[in-house]
DNA sequence: TATGAATGAGCTTTCATTCAT
DNA sequence: CATGAATGAAAGCTCATTCAT
C-alpha cells in the first residue's frame, strides 16, 4: 500500500501516465518474447505499440529503465501468485511440490511476460558491459528453495543433501520447463510439473 | 557421395584456409565468452584475433555461417568426451552418474568454449527472427538421455517415470552447473556433480 | 503609434504575463551563463524555473523570441548603468577612463547576466543559419566610442588615428576582461579596468 | 620531422588515409566557418565533402576527435607562419609590431581555417559539459606576448604596466580585427593591422 | 588471400514545438 | 493560463557487409 508520502522515493503519476507505461511495457513485453531482446528496439517497440517512437523516450529515462520497470512488473506478478498459493502448505514435501506446481499454474497464463522477462535477465547489460542479472539475480530464488530445503532436513522429512545444488536444480528444472513447453505445442504443462514434483520429492526424501 | 575428404558436403578447403577458420572461430569464441554474443561484433572478433575485419567475410558466408561453425566444432569436441568416458559403463546407473561427471570434468578444462556455446545457442537467429537453435537444438541430447534412462526402465533399475521430463531436468541441471560455476569464484565443480548424481539416481531408483 | 502602454509594438502585458516573462529569462540567464548556450535547452530552463515546458511555448513565440528578449533586458540595463556614470565627464579623456571603469563596475555585479549576454552574441543564428548577432551588433557600441574619441581629436585631446579600429580595439579589451576574470578565480578585476584605461589614454593622447 | 619509430604514439598512417583525414578536415572547417560549430553536424560535413557520414566515423574516433584535428592543424599552421616572421625582430617594438602584422598578413589567406578554429575554441566542451579550449586555451598565446612585452621592459623600451593586462588586450585586439574584417566586405586588414601596432606601441612606450 | 576503405541502415537519445485538456 | 503528453526530425555512433586493390 501507498502512503500519501509516496515514501520510495517515486514520483506520484498521473493516470494517463501510468497508463502509458503499463502500455509501453506491455508492448514491450509482446516484442521481446516473439523477437527476442537483441531485435527489441524502441523502434519496434512503439511501432508494436502504434505510437511514436519518442514517447517511449517521454516517459522512461531510457532504454535500460524500460527494462528494468519490465522486469520488476513480471518479476512481481509471480512472485505474489506464488507465495499465496505456498501460505497453504504445512510441510517441506508440501512445499516442495506446491511451488513447482504454482508456478507452472501461473506460467500458463503469463507465457509472454515469462518469456520476456528470461531474455531480459539473459541479455540485459549495463553500460559497462556487465551483465545487469546475471545468475547472481537468482540468488533470491536459490534462498527461498534452500529455506524450504533446510526445512525438510531438519523436520527429518529430508536425506543430508546440498541445499544449493538442489534448489539450482530445481530452479533450472523449472525454466527449462517453461522453455520447452513454449517451443513444443500441445506439451502437457501440468504433468510435466507434476512429474518435476515426484523427482525432487524423491530426490529428497529419505 | 562427394570424395571421402568432403564427406558433409562442404568444399574441400586448403590447409592455410582451414586454419584461418580455426583461428577466428577460436577468436570469436574468446570473445563471446568474455563479452556476451550481443558485443560479439565482427569488429571485435577480428581485432582480438589481430587481423582485418575483411578477412572474417572472406572465408564465412556471414557472421551465421561462423557462428553455426564455432557451435558445430565445439559442440562436437564435448560429444567425442563424454560419448568415449560412457563406453566403459555397463549399467544405466552407471550410465548415468558417468553422463553427469563426465560432462563436469569436461567443462573445467573448456570454460570458454562452453560459455560461448551457450551464448550462442541462446541468442543466434535467423534472417526471419526465429531462434536457429531453440530448446529444440537439444533433441539430440534428450533423446541420448531418454535411452539411458527406457535402459534403467527395462533392466529394473529404475522406477516408471516420463523419461522425457526426466531428460530436461537433467540437461538443464547441468547447463545451470556450468552457468553457477562460472559465475560463482570457488564453486566446487565436482562436488557438484556428485551431489547432481546422487539427485538423479535417487529421483529414478524404484 | 500604440497607446502608452505599447510604445514598440508590443501587446500590452498582464501583470501575471510580464512577471512570468521575467521568470524565464532570468532562468534562461542562469542556465545560459552555468552550461552555455548548445546546452541550454527549452527544458533545462524550464526545469530550473521549476516550470512547465509548455509555460515557454506558452509565453514566447519559440525560442528565438526567448533569446532575443534576454538580450534585449540584460543589454539595456548595462547602457542604462553606463550612460548615467558617463553623465558626469566632461574631456575626451575623462569620458574615456569612465567608460571602462563603469563596465568593469557593472560587471562585478551582473556577472551571470553579462555572461549570457555573450554566449547568445555569438552563438545565436537564425532559421537560414546567419548569426542573428555578428560583429554587426557591437555597431551601436562602436558609434558611441567613436564619438568619444572624435571628441578627442576635435578638443585637441587625442592624436589622429582611425577611431573605428580604436573603437574595435576598446570593445574587444573590454570583452576579454570579462571573460578573462570569469575564467581566472582571484583576477583583480578594478586594477585590470585601470590598466586598460591607462592603455587607451596613451594609446590616444598625442 | 618524423622518426621512423613514430615516437609520438601515433599510428602510421597510410597516403590514402592522411588524405582521406584532410579532406574531412578541410570539409569540416569549410562547414564550421560558413554556418557555426552547431550546426556543423557530421551529416552536414560528410555531405559538404561528397561523402558517407560513416566514412567519418571510420576514420575518426568521434566528432571530438575531428574538431581536435581541426584545431591543431590549423593552430599550427598559424604559429610556424608568424614565429617564422618574428625571428627577424631586434628590439621590443620589432617584435610587437611584426607580430600584429604577420598574424594579419596570415590571416587574408586562411580566413575560413581561422574562422573554424575560433568557433570550436568558443564552443567546443567535453563529456562533462565543461570548455574544452576555454580562455584558457589562449594561455600559451599570453605568455608568448608577456615574453615580448617584458623584454621591452628590461631593455627599457617599454614603460612599466601589467603585461597580463596588456597581452589579454593584444590578442582580444587581434582576434576581433579578424571577426570584424569577415564582416565587413572592403575592409582594409593591413591598414587596420598598421593601426593596431601603432596603438600597442604607443600605449607601451615611456 | 588479405586488406583497408566505404557504405547505408539502424540504433538510442535529445530537442523545439504543438495541442487537448 | 498552465500543463503534460506527444511528435518527428536530427543528432552521433555502431555495425555487417561489399569491393577495389
Amino acid at each position: 500500500m501507498r502512503s500519501e508520502n509516496e515514501p520510495s522515493g517515486q514520483k506520484s503519476r498521473s493516470f494517463i501516465e501510468e497508463a502509458r507505461r503499463a502500455q509501453i511495457v506491455s508492448s514491450a513485453v509482446e516484442v521481446i518474447a516473439e523477437a527476442g531482446f537483441a531485435q527489441a528496439s524502441l523502434a519496434r517497440i512503439a511501432k508494436h505499440a502504434g505510437i511514436s517512437k519518442g514517447v517511449i523516450s517521454y516517459h522512461f529515462a531510457g532504454k535500460d529503465e524500460l527494462m528494468v520497470e519490465v522486469v520488476e512488473r513480471t518479476y512481481g506478478t509471480i512472485a505474489e501468485h506464488v507465495a499465496a498459493r505456498m501460505a497453504g502448505a504445512a510441510t517441506a514435501t508440501e512445499l516442495l511440490r506446491t511451488h513447482i506446481l504454482a508456478v507452472a499454474d501461473h506460467m500458463r497464463g503469463h507465457r509472454t511476460q515469462i518469456a520476456a522477462l528470461g531474455e531480459i535477465f539473459y541479455n540485459l547489460r549495463t553500460a559497462d558491459g556487465q551483465p545487469r542479472y546475471g545468475i547472481k539475480a537468482n540468488e533470491e530464488i536459490y534462498l527461498a528453495l534452500e529455506r524450504i530445503y533446510r526445512f525438510g532436513q531438519e523436520s527429518g522429512e529430508f536425506r543430508d543433501f546440498d541445499t544449493r545444488v538442489m534448489a539450482i536444480a530445481h530452479s533450472s528444472a523449472i525454466d527449462n520447463m517453461f522453455a520447452y513447453w513454449v517451443a513444443t505445442p500441445g506439451h502437457d504443462l501440468d504433468a510435466h510439473a507434476a512429474e518435476l514434483a515426484d523427482l525432487f520429492e524423491r530426490a529428497c526424501r529419505k
